[in-house]
DNA sequence: GAGTTTGAAACT
DNA sequence: CAGTTTCAAACTC
């Protein structure tokens, strides 16, 4: 299964695109896959951003709920839907997931068939079809055995089979591909799963070698288990397309070799270079690029999902509130939404969307005008208008998770609201797919147009759904035919939340979003579909609700749209996106530029200033035409200057790197003026430092990392140290107070006991290393451990006079 | 905390 | 594109 098209995975956020913990399917090897191979390493995968608890939980289920949730896809070829769609419609979903672990699907259009996939255990997942069809559980989860079964939600028959195996992997088999489902890191026994799938691509295992091997259609989709999936990189016809070869750039490998002709002046022969060019004949492991690109399944006509929690339900949208977007780099949560655009002219056309979300008590309305061109704006409508569309993603807020969302639009007017319980909402994220092929051939308005299946992952606690959306590559190389079915993976962890739809094929709907804030990615979708995604921090969701009305602008120049990234989306730094998001971000200090320029890192990250100590700040909402002409400007001026600059991939992967390299004179790079070093990264040899010292083979590079692990070593050490030394006393305390109570004369002497002297003499010996490893003199170092010995006392002493104290309260 | 250093961003 | 200036963070003391 695809988890994601490679350009599709570029455009994303990293937040969003995680995808790491759930899906890895290597495609071609079934052997392989089968045998639950892990995802040896996470190979960089671009999307990963989850936090390794979630993916090892793979359970949907949040950790405050014992029960676990499922929530799964479905795809359904569905023959006939009672209601018929206009395929320029959309397909409204609705999942609840209520504290139960089961997961309602229903899409509005039948034809489509998806591929879902659930992680953890289910009870169950229905499914239903145009509303009034209900699909039962296409396929059953079950927790225990980690294993998925997955149905086509067409056929009615797999209900039954789902339900009661819940133990035995099934297959299911429609037209020929295969799924496999395997839970990492669990015994659970890997599901395989048959996609339909319409045209023969090969899925092209994870390895490199596999990459081409023609095996194509067995698929294998892993939950849980590890955090790191390795992606899979899909060729069509066995051949890497040039898409993907520019996408493997991006992923590179660790290593640089040596560029001799980069930079001349520097060691080259140290330097390590991060693998660079990769010129499409070269090999390039298939595997780099961490995203499937494989699947042919046809794509699923525009669809809306709708997720509601119970919990939530009764919040609604409040009207007139607008939707910010902006990317940012961490946010917990987010939000996309999908708009369908008309393969063929979409460019111009636009089409009025308005969204409401509401998160909790916050609501998003983002609305398109349809005007001639895409630019744009559209402010128009009101916010009753807006409220029209039923459709509400209700996100349960599982305790803290993180939340990621994507809605498709459909092509009218469409209200989504989502609402999320959770209440940390971060981003919203717009999308915008369509079908037409790179190659300028429009598919007809009935979303002829190829999507191949892809991937949709919810997490519930957290949800998470992805939706692929058609390889460039498929695109161009399928004749626009209408195809019905099209596999997605749902996956789930506790964590995060994420759902990408695929966004249906509209016939002549461009997103036009004339606010974006900066870092908002309005990216069609590569090979010529059109997605749009726009997404917007937490902060400036907040904010939205204070402001009025915020228009989202097509970025219809949006360089980031261009199919190609050759940047995956990390977090900043690597961190997973848990990490990211928990943390808090660093207020800016900013005087002079008003945090409307890069200088300033909250603008810089497309987040509006919050809890900040800038001066004269107009990084806020209250300034926001400024920070929009700002935004525009930096744009202008960069278009890649919202993204992430360092490449995905955990600490230490090889495929994390700077995608501009960085420019150091005098510091050698190892100190934080260094974007390499601040990201944790070697530099590469894009970089054009000078004096570089941050290769692997650096002796000062280790040195320093030695010395930072030995400072961190210690730092624990001596928290330990107190911390026994506390417990001690406390546990000392406990035990004589009896004798203290009876005799009070010997106090003193109770208290420093054999524990009690050893804790001491622990802390003493602690300070006297630091004291060494600070090469402090030796007076320096008798200072330092007498003054540690004085707080040793002093806790002692506090600890009797509090004993003392407990105990007169308590006899008398 | 003040002052210095640094390299990216902005500007020319 | 290169050289210079501006800027805010990283660092030093
Ligand atoms: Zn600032
Ligand atoms: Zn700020
Ligand atoms: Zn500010
Ligand atoms: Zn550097
Ligand atoms: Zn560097
Ligand atoms: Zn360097």
């Amino acid at each position: 299964m695809d988890v994601v098209s490679p350009e599709l995975n570029s455009l994303l956020p990293d937040e969003i695109m995680d995808t790491e913990a759930i899906e890895d399917i290597p495609q071609s090897q079934p052997e392989s896959t089968t045998s639950q191979s892990e995802p040896s390493d996470d190979t960089s995968v671009p999307m990963e951003t989850d936090t390794p608890m979630a993916s090892e939980n793979l359970g949907l289920c949040s950790d405050a709920t014992s029960t676990e949730h499922t929530q799964a896809l479905t795809t359904s070829t569905a023959t006939d839907s009672p209601l018929s769609i206009s395929p320029g419609s959309r397909l409204p979903i609705s999942v609840s997931s209520t504290s139960s672990p089961i997961l309602t699907l229903k899409p509005a259009l039948a034809t489509s068939t998806a591929t879902t996939k659930t992680t953890d255990s289910v009870t169950g997942t229905s499914v239903t079809t145009s509303g009034l069809q209900k699909l039962t559980a296409p396929f059953t989860i079950s927790a225990a055995n980690h294993q998925i079964i997955l149905n086509k939600v067409a056929s009615s028959q797999a209900t039954e089979a789902a339900k009661s195996a819940g133990t035995t992997p099934q297959v299911i088999k429609q037209e020929g591909q295969k799924l496999l489902l395997t839970t990492i890191g669990k015994s659970g026994q890997p599901i395989v799963l048959q996609l339909p799938h319409t045209g023969n691509k090969p899925g092209i295992s994870q390895t490199a070698g596999d990459a081409k091997s023609p095996a194509p259609q067995f698929k294998v989709v892993t939950i849980g288990g590890r955090p790191e999936l390795k992606p899979v990189v899909g060729s069509v016809g066995n051949q890497v397309t040039t898409l993907q070869a520019q996408q493997l750039k991006t992923v590179q490998i660790a290593k640089k070799t040596p560029a001799s002709s980069a930079a001349p002046i520097k060691f080259i022969i140290t330097k390590t270079v991060n693998s660079k060019s990769l010129s499409p004949q070269t090999s390039v492991p298939p595997v780099i690029a961490g995203r499937v690109l494989t699947q042919t399944s046809p794509v699923i006509p525009p669809r809306t999902i709708n997720l509601s929690e119970p919990h939530n339900t009764s919040i609604q949208s409040l009207p007139g509130k607008k939707i910010a977007i902006s990317p940012l780099k961490t946010p917990s949560k987010v939000t996309v939404v999908s708009v369908a655009s008309p393969t063929s002219n979409a460019a111009q056309k636009s089409v009025a969307l308005p969204v409401n979300v509401a998160l909790g008590q916050q609501i998003l309305t983002v609305q398109q005008s349809t005007s001639a061109s895409p630019v744009k704006v559209a402010t128009s409508q009101s916010a009753a208008q807006n409220i029209k569309p039923v459709q509400s993603v209700a996100v349960g807020g599982v305790g803290g998770s993180q939340f990621k969302t994507i809605i498709p639009l459909a092509t009218q007017p469409n209200v989504q609201q989502i609402q999320v319980p959770g209440s940390r909402f971060h981003y919203v994220r717009l999308v915008t797919a369509t079908t037409a092929s790179s190659t300028g051939q429009p598919s007809g308005p009935s979303t002829s147009s190829i999507q191949t299946a892809k991937p949709m992952v919810v997490s519930t606690g957290a949800v998470r759904m992805s939706v692929p959306i058609v390889p460039p590559q498929t695109m161009k190389q399928v004749a626009p035919k209408p195809l019905t079915s099209a596999a997605q993976v749902v996956t789930t962890t506790q964590t995060q939340q994420r759902l990408i739809m695929p966004a249906t094929p509209l016939p002549q709907i461009q997103p036009n979003f004339t606010n974006l804030p900066p870092g908002t990615v309005l990216a069609p979708a590569p090979g010529g579909g059109n997605v749009g995604y726009a997404v917007v921090p937490a902060q400036y969701v907040t904010q939205l609700q204070q402001s009025p009305f915020v228009t989202l602008a097509s970025s219809s120049g949006f360089p980031a749209s261009a199919g190609i990234q050759t940047q995956a989306r990390l977090p900043l730094n690597g961190l997973s996106a848990a990490e990211t998001t928990s943390r808090p971000r660093k207020p800016c200090n900013c005087t002079k530029s008003q945090c409307l320029k890069l200088y300033c890192d909250c603008f810089a990250n497309g987040e509006f200033c919050n809890n900040c100590n800038c001066n004269n700040c107009f990084n806020n909402l209250e300034h926001e035409t400024e920070r929009l002409k700002a935004i525009k400007t930096c744009l202008d001026r960069n278009p890649e200057a919202f993204k992430p600059k360092i490449g995905k991939g955990k600490e230490g992967e090889s495929d994390r790197r700077h995608s501009k390299g960085c420019n150091c004179k005098r510091s050698g790079c190892l100190k934080n003026y260094c974007e390499c070093y601040e990201a944790k990264i070697m530099c590469s040899s894009i970089c054009k430092c000078i004096g570089c010292k941050n290769f692997e083979e650096s002796p000062e590079r280790k040195t320093l990392m030695h010395l930072a692990d030995a400072a961190e070593v210690r730092v624990q050490q001596q928290t330990a140290a107190k911390t026994k030394l506390s417990s001690q006393i406390s546990d000392l305390l406990m035990r004589t107070a009896p004798v203290i109570s009876s005799g009070g004369g010997r106090l003193p002497y109770t208290f420093v006991t054999k524990e009690v002297l050893e804790a001491t003499c622990e802390c003493l010996l602690e300070q006297a290393k630091k004291a060494e490893q600070t090469h402090q003199p030796q007076a320096e170092a008798e200072r330092m451990i007498l003054e540690e010995f004085g707080h040793c006392l002093m806790r002692i002493i506090s600890s009797a006079g509090k004993a003392k104290a407990d105990c007169a309260s308590i006899n008398c």
